[in-house]
DNA sequence: CTAATCATGTCCGAAAACGGCTAGACAAGA
DNA sequence: TCTTGTCTAGCCGTTTTCGGACATGATTAG
């Protein structure tokens, strides 16, 4: 029922990243010790070419060499149906651009849920990919990041929004 | 992590069982429409030499041709640690005695904790193999089965203990 | 311009309710 | 006395419920 979910770690200029992927796409990119992080509890640590992809379009990505990523994304793995839905809508905020999270509420056809979207964007287990990091508050403040604010500023600084 | 849970159905004379099991041993037997069933969604239907066996067993104890059964069990598919233990517990209560609740406690070291041992064993998972039955209240009540009343009395009529 | 209010999904901890119970105290009948 | 029955107060693991806290923001009131 539950598929397999493979894993590797990989340096990156914001420190060690740990990768995840199902055999259907890539489920998880998290920050070491970050907030949210459910555990590796019967994943496994092995190679795998989705990870392989993914290791290789983020280094592009941190050398500046890439504003988009071509990936397969497994995104049903963890969370609820409203967060999915979150996760899945975040993918359409493009390289350098940024949104707020009213805006994100809005797009899901739940323009009140602001609060809610907050949670779940916090929940996103796919870091960097689902470019949670491009969505600030209303008022230009970052916010919050489950990995550390300092890794947002640096990466909507690599973007060239700040 | 999971083991795959495989079931069929039997016929008896208190109606239909289901028989549940893993490759480790029989993990489940349920009346039809039975208390605290928690159910089959990714449970396989399937036949097993373990579900051979119990269902031979089980017919020749309505039969009255077994007094003991010779099953391999796992106890561990589901249930808290608490739950477990008063589980295997009740494996110690022969064929035509009974137990009261508090013996029970007792036995496994928790003499004040009757009724959470009513809790747990009212969700006994496998039904008649873990004599759930023969447990009945200090003054000789039957004080309650997942499967129904009718049905205790019918067992311990069977064991010819009322 | 600041402060209070409200709306929303999810998680987490605390608190309360709920049982397949029992021993003990009492009262009522034989 | 000796049953028998009804009540009460504890006991304890599990489940359910409830109240906040959150990666917010538009609106209203002062």
């Amino acid at each position: 029922m539950k598929n397999t979910i493979y894993y590797t770690e990989h340096q990156s200029p914001l420190g060690e990243l740990m990768l995840a992927t199902t055999d259907a796409g890539i489920c998880g990119v998290y920050f070491r010790d970050q907030r949210y992080f459910n555990g590796t509890n019967d994943w496994q640590k092995a190679t795998h070419p989705f990870l392989d992809s993914a290791a290789k379009q983020l280094d592009e990505y941190f050398a500046g060499r890439r504003t988009q990523f071509e990936l397969t994304l497994d995104l049903n793995v963890s969370g609820t149906a409203f967060q999915q839905a979150v996760w899945q809508s975040l993918l359409s905020v493009e390289f350098g651009k940024t949104s707020s999270y009213g805006a994100q509420a809005n797009q899901i056809n739940k323009p009140k849920a602001i609060r809610a979207v907050g949670g779940a964007i916090g929940r996103n287990p796919v870091s960097i990919i689902v470019p949670c990091h491009r969505v600030i508050g209303a008022n230009g403040a970052l916010t919050g990041f489950a990995g550390g604010l300092d890794k947002k500023k640096y990466l909507l600084q690599l973007e060239g929004v700040i």
